[in-house]
DNA sequence: TGACAATACATCGAAAGCCGATATATTTGG
DNA sequence: CCAAATATATCGGCTTTCGATGTATTGTCA
């Protein structure tokens, strides 16, 4: 059974797992991604992002690779700008499904508390 | 247009204001009613639940009126057993169809991330 | 009849979670 | 050259959470 609800950070474990799911991405994509995708309706700051992507590595359910993108006009001369490339592992896949499920429970619930009222005239 | 995403507390007001759309009820029975719909998924103590109700009536989004039980046994004699009845109000019932219009709106974008795939192999 | 479980309402405080502010550094655009 | 954007990260004050606890009445069962 889906745990019991718990505080938004299962939401957004959700959803970070769920953008990770399709493809491999850096932090700051992320953010981007997210409210792109949900028009802003989820706030996903760096102050809240950055302390997740680092709990769910040390969980295991994502992995970390250095990527260092130097400018074209510095060259090689450059330091370089650092990202760091987040992918989802297998047992993070299976922690998703999980969150979906559980996500998925709580929202037929709710139907089920509040049938949409698509047709009224369905029997009981 | 809904909100960013917020704590449990507004799910949980979003359960709590969806039984007492159906019909009053008091505490405890509310505390019971959600454990049993829910299939014990969602845990709504009374150390939550209280405050949270106490809340929802200074917001004026439900009122409520006290009984007192007594027992037959005992009589009149008894002081009997209190029971404090919540109703939802006008704005109590704008209020959930808020949620419930927010709640959908998140869970939309949820399947819009993870469109439900008729079967797919958990495999790799 | 006595004891224990269930019913019923309620508060409190430790712990956890949230997120704006802040820090550092590089690159891009004007 | 400078401001804005890119990119990662931490910190601390504030809010939220919920288990523990308190009080009281009623129901059950030996």
């Amino acid at each position: 059974m889906p745990g019991p609800v718990k505080p938004q950070r299962e939401s957004l474990e959700l959803v970070v797992l769920g953008v990770l799911s399709e493809e491999p991405l850096y932090g700051y994509c992320i953010i981007k991604r997210v409210a792109a995708r949900s028009e802003h309706a989820i706030r996903l700051t760096a102050g809240v992002l950055y302390p997740l992507l680092h709990e769910l590595e040390a969980a295991r359910l994502i992995t970390s690779t250095w990527e260092t993108v130097r400018s074209e006009r510095a060259g090689e001369s450059s330091a370089g700008r650092k990202r760091k490339w987040y992918h989802i592992t297998a047992r993070g896949r299976r922690r998703l499904h999980q969150r979906i499920t559980a996500h998925r429970a709580f929202q037929s619930m709710i139907e089920a508390f509040f049938p949409p009222p698509a047709d009224e005239e369905a029997a009981t």
